[in-house]
DNA sequence: AAAAACAATAGACCATGGTTTATGGTTGGA
DNA sequence: TCCAACCATAAACCATGGTCTATTGTTTTT
């Protein structure tokens, strides 16, 4: 499909997707034409942008993304790729965690301390 | 205490201190020295510092931070602090739901679909 | 055929969250 | 006294994640 498309049902923009080709996220090829030179993405970018629009939302980088398709898309071995998964996974535990600290102490006050607590 | 000393026990730098500051988020006050301009940041600033280093992990940026400190500080009515609180604290539980959502996807697989999934 | 919509490319622009540099003054220890 | 470490201010700089503009060419619609 042409960009348009592919930007039109990823819910992203136009540029955004180029942005995200430009930065090794998706990838197309050379369109068939002989009178212009529009790429053509392939479906499978549709299932890529789906995970990075979700990705993106959980605060995850560019680079992260990055790691993850590469290691998914089988270009190192196995257990290399599922150390790369793992570890990504783990990170955004992490994050979980320290979001649920942050709404807890939002909701009933600051550690040990007085000043400062949302019942202020 | 004076900055240096502020930016060693919440361990943020100096420079993050003074930008933070210029964003509205800690504030000092002028040094009770006749020689110098050395400002006086009260002990206070210390707790918030704490409160937006977990804030910034989360994922939380600078003007939600302000607006929460904003309304905990009781400048604006009790009860619009509460919402103020109450929204900031539905984002993260979003943020988190999004984050579990990313997490089970690289765990399991993608929704429906075939390729792209963890599993290659 | 003419206009509107789409595409490619390159580069400028923007907000966010800091960090670095430059300049000049202050303080504290050897 | 002299140097290292500290402080203030302002402005420049940086990476990240896009967005916008300009230019040129191609479809598509009317």
């Amino acid at each position: 499909m042409r960009i348009g498309e592919l930007a039109e049902r990823s819910g992203v923009s136009r540029d955004t997707v180029r942005f995200y080709e430009r930065n090794g996220l998706i990838s197309s090829v050379a369109g068939q034409s002989e009178t212009n030179n529009y790429r053509d993405y392939p479906e499978e970018n549709l299932v890529r942008l789906n995970f990075f629009v979700k990705a993106r939302d959980a605060g995850m980088s560019i680079a992260d993304m990055r790691d993850i398709i590469e290691a998914m898309d089988g270009r190192c071995d196995a257990s290399l790729a599922r150390n790369v998964i793992e570890s990504k996974i783990n990170e955004l535990k992490e994050r979980a965690d320290q979001i649920q600290r942050v709404i807890e102490f939002l909701q009933r006050g600051p550690d040990p301390d007085g000043d400062f607590a949302p019942g202020n």
